[in-house]
DNA sequence: TCCTTCTTTAGAATTATTCCAATTACGACT
DNA sequence: AGTCGTAATTGGAATAATTCTAAAGAAGGA
């Protein structure tokens, strides 16, 4: 199994499932968000990838983003008026951005507490997605 | 008291709390979002104030919104790549976005919940903002 | 193979926002 | 009232992130 192919079977499978191809552009990108699991941007997707496959373009790993995207293989984050950053986790999770350092963190949710914010939405509102964002400092390690 | 000046005294105050001036564009600006409080862009601010002057700048509405906004008088509202909207209301609470109408509501958060949600943090992660989002549809009224 | 469709590509265009340099307006202090 | 220093506003240029566009390049099926 070659280096940039950690998950390609599942990724062939969900681009299958929606009718689209399997291109070495859209397993690099998702073998780059796979690997480092920092919440890059399309631009630090970019510089990663190159290396791999020097002709991409830009607008293609933004295609590519945006493909994996609505396959539900990656999630977009949004923080503030920032560019979007690309998470491979799939689980319901919040995200905490550290103040000092800019870095991202997933943090996990129970299903428990998800009901119980879902529950206090008006009766007839009907939550397709629930967006959590803590924004603070980590205490010096 | 005239029209453009519902809330005048609280903005006053504020500024000169954080030893900023009182200016008519920024009584204005403030008095457009509490008159209506659909969470507007910078340039739907724009629109509103012109009539009551005219001569106001779209560059002096983003200063006069971050202004207010550093006086927490207001809030930035952000929803994935859109732009920011702002919101005069101080309480803590949640969004909800309507994918029909692109409408956004606000959902008032029972202090206790938030607590709940903050206490999922990982010890030593400190929170000074929590931000809530939900997207979904309203059925038809 | 030919044809149609899907992808990629480079560069132009767009959108929201910030920056900048030049007035203009205040407020404090004579 | 007059001057001074700072704060605020303005219009336009600049920037950042992203999307659009049109052309060229694969890939799969009849």
């Amino acid at each position: 199994m070659s280096t940039h192919a950690i998950h390609s079977d599942a990724l062939a499978q969900k681009l299958a499932d929606s009718g689209l191809r399997n291109t070495p552009q859209r397993e690099v990108v998702y073998d780059a968000l796979l690997k480092k699991r920092d919440h890059p941007t399309a631009d630090e997707v970019f510089a990663r990838v190159k290396p791999q496959l020097p002709g991409i373009s830009l607008a293609t790993v933004y295609n590519c983003l945006e493909t994996l995207t609505q396959c539900d293989l990656v999630r977009a984050v949004n923080f503030e008026r920032g560019p979007t950053r690309y998470c491979p986790n799939l689980h319901q999770h919040a995200h905490f951005h550290d103040e000092t350092t800019g870095a991202t963190h997933d943090i996990e949710l129970p299903a428990a507490l998800i009901a119980k914010i879902k529950a206090v939405l008006p009766p007839g509102y009907e939550a397709d997605a629930l967006e959590i964002t803590f924004r603070g400092k980590l205490p010096a390690r």
